[in-house]
DNA sequence: AGCAGGATGCGCT
DNA sequence: GCGCATCCTGCTT
């Protein structure tokens, strides 16, 4: 994977990275996972991304050289990575849902004791984050440098044929777009939610 | 096997 | 304040 690979579009990155490795190195220990489930998220012309509304400090990132990771923090509890990609043009970024772990599951396991299986430990952007034991420090970082805790490799490539493609996951705007790829046949890509607003009951 | 609801912090209107 | 690129538990079929 090199860095003129991941300059380009992210519906393109997008399926390239399927198949590819992220390993991540701490005092821990160390875990790698296969990616199995992505998403493409660009710029200005996606009212889904991030960087829709422009530049602030939260995705910064983004307006950065490609290749670089970027951590965000959700529902108050969990941080989700993308690789940052397409940036000579508009800000864009992968979103990386799901990956089945290949190294490590020891470790991975201690740190999702929810999993009930495997092939659950990295099944969803959140677990993925967290087998690999990614927070808000890593942001930034750049997943091609070999002084990287955390770096991307060119795994096993997959054949288009075993791709499969659909809307992105919790995702209301622009449902139209299939910019969500998987790889057909993995136990670990994760369920399917449509978008939109949660209904939320007042309390009494 | 499937869904509703709560947990929980922070960026943005 | 609201709502989020989510996860887990517990309760219903």
């Amino acid at each position: 994977m090199t860095s003129d690979e991941l300059a380009r579009d992210p519906l393109w990155v997008a399926r390239r990275l399927l198949g590819c490795e992220l390993r991540s190195s701490s005092p821990e220990g160390e875990v790698a996972v296969r990616l199995v489930e992505v998403e493409a998220y660009r710029g200005t012309d996606d009212p889904a991304s991030h960087c829709y509304r422009g530049r602030t400090e939260r995705n910064s990132v983004m307006f950065g050289p490609a290749g670089h990771l970027y951590v965000y923090f959700v529902y108050g509890m969990h941080f989700c990575i993308n690789v940052v990609c397409m940036t000579d043009s508009v800000p864009g970024a992968v979103l990386l849902r799901a990956g089945e772990v290949t190294t490590g599951s020891e470790l991975a396991r201690s740190r999702k004791p929810a999993a009930r299986k495997d092939a659950q430990l990295a099944s969803g952007p959140a677990r993925l984050a967290g087998v690999l034991g990614i927070t808000r420090e890593h942001n930034g970082i750049d997943l091609t440098s070999p002084d990287s805790p955390v770096r991307l490799y060119n795994g096993t490539q997959v054949a288009e044929d075993d791709i499969r493609s659909g809307p992105r996951v919790g995702v209301a705007a622009a449902m139209d777009l299939p910019w969500r790829s998987w790889v057909d046949g993995s136990e670990s890509v994760s369920a399917y939610r449509r978008g939109g607003r949660r209904r939320t009951r007042a309390r009494a």
